[in-house]
This record gives structure tokens, sequence and C-alpha cells, in this order.
DNA sequence: TTTGGTGTATTGCTCTACTAATACACTAAC
DNA sequence: GTTAGTGTATTAGTAGAGCAATACACCAAA
């Protein structure tokens, strides 16, 4: 279940994003099912309709979900697939912010693996 | 000179923030010169001295420059080596986004450096 | 064809970031 | 002490993002 925090400067439509596709990696949602409606997840969420329906709107965009008209929102077939995509690409956009940091500081390659294995070691990632 | 965009949608006081520390890594302006004054720098780029008094203010809070009271701005001795510092931790903060994307999708650190490699050697760094 | 479920469009409020106009206060040099 | 240069404070205007109230349009099943 989603839970949204009013008080995060994260917004709650994005929130709401990010939870949908937490939720489809995990496999509560899997390709094909059908989601919870606008109108009863605004409910649920105490929540505008117009919230849940940006929020699903932005899935749609990006083909993580599907509509069928009149009856709801559907979780695309490859969409945990493509989930992962996403996040390689937005990784890779963290990493190009990082080679333009380091270029406008003349560092080399080396360099800047040297400062990301260091913040990986600090990270305890598995 | 620094150039400001208006149709950016960076804000012009973070635009001269970073062109200031381009030009002082850039030894444009090296340690303990005289900063143009909040008014000329208003003046030549038309824009409100207060715009050029936020970023200056910033500037100062990190230690980039120090204000002498009645005389203007002038470059930290030592403010090359900090805007080093500072984009060390810019980069941290990427790289934390990095690995915040990475465990929502239970990519282990090998997986990550793997793709770090990869957008790196794309990317032709030095 | 009616009903109860979908998603959608319109409108307006609120809050915040950004920028500008203007007036102020301080300092140094003459 | 006057002047011409600093940075600073106050106030207000503008634009945009986010969200909600409300009304609309569509579809499917009975």
């Amino acid at each position: 279940m989603i839970k949204i925090n009013e008080s995060s400067p994260i917004p709650i439509y994005q929130q709401i994003i990010e939870g949908m596709q937490r939720e489809i990696l995990a496999g509560v949602f899997a390709a094909d099912d059908r989601l919870p409606s606008i109108r009863d997840l605004a409910i649920s969420l105490k929540v505008n309709p117009n919230t849940i329906a940006r929020a699903y709107q932005e899935l749609a965009t990006a083909g993580t979900i599907y509509f069928k008209r009149g009856q709801g929102a559907y979780v695309t077939a490859k969409s945990a697939d493509d989930l992962l995509e996403q996040a390689k690409a937005e990784m890779a956009k963290h990493i190009h912010e990082i080679i333009a940091i380091a270029q406008s500081m003349n560092l080399d390659r080396q360099q800047v693996r040297r400062i990301f294995d260091a913040v990986l070691d600090q990270q305890e990632v598995k």
C-alpha cells in the first residue's frame, strides 16, 4: 500500500508514481492486472482524483500502464523490464551530471572513478 | 564574461553563481581579487542589483568570496580548493541518487559499477 | 435505455520562488 | 562633513506548480 507523506517536498502525484512503480516491480501488480480506479485510490489516499489522474497519466505516457476506456488502468506487459530500463536511464542522467562537474574541474576519468568508488564503499550496497 | 540565459529555467542568480565559480576556477579572478560591484554587474548583465546580491550572498555563505564593508566583494584565498571540495560534494549527491535507484531495483554494487563504467566509456572523458 | 462505474476537463485557490523598484545605511576618500 | 561609492532591507509584482471542487463525457452491464 502506498503511503503519502503530506509534509514531504516531493509532490503527492510524484509519490504516487514512485509508489506504483515500486509495487509493480515488487509484483503487487503483475502484467495486465487492473490498478485501483482513480476514484478509489483518491479516496483511500485522501487526495483529489485529479492528483491520482495526473500520476496515472504520467505512468501511461511512460508506457508503464495503459487505459481501457471506461474500465480502468492496467499494467503494461513488459513494464517491469521497462522500469528497469527507465531506472538505468535515470542513473545515466546522474552520471552525466557527474561527468559535467568533473570536466569543469578538469578531473580525469580515473579520479572520477575513485570518487565514485569511495562513495559506493561508504554506502554498504549489497 | 558571464552570460545570462533569460529563457533558461535555471534562475538568474544561480547562473551568476555558477558563472562566478567558473571564472574563479579559470583564474579570471584570483585570490583576494575584487569582484565587480553589485551595481556594476547588475548594469552590465541588465539585471536587478538584488539578484546579483543574492548570488554574491550565497557565494559568501559558501566561503567562496567575502565582503569588505563599503568596498566590495573579494575572492577567498582558498576558494579554488574549496570549489573542488564542493564539486566533490555535488558529485556525491548524484552518486547517492544513483544508489537509491539501484536499491529500489535490487541491483548490487557490481551491477551499479558496470552501468557507471558503461556510461563513462561512452563519454570519452579524458 | 438506464445505471453505476470509468477517466477527463474547467476553474480557481494557495503557496512558493524569483525578480524588480525603491529607499536605506554604511564606508572611504577627499 | 560632503560625496560617491559600497552592500542591504522593504515591499510588491509575476509566474508557475500543485491541488481540490465541481461538472462533464464516455463505456459496459444489466
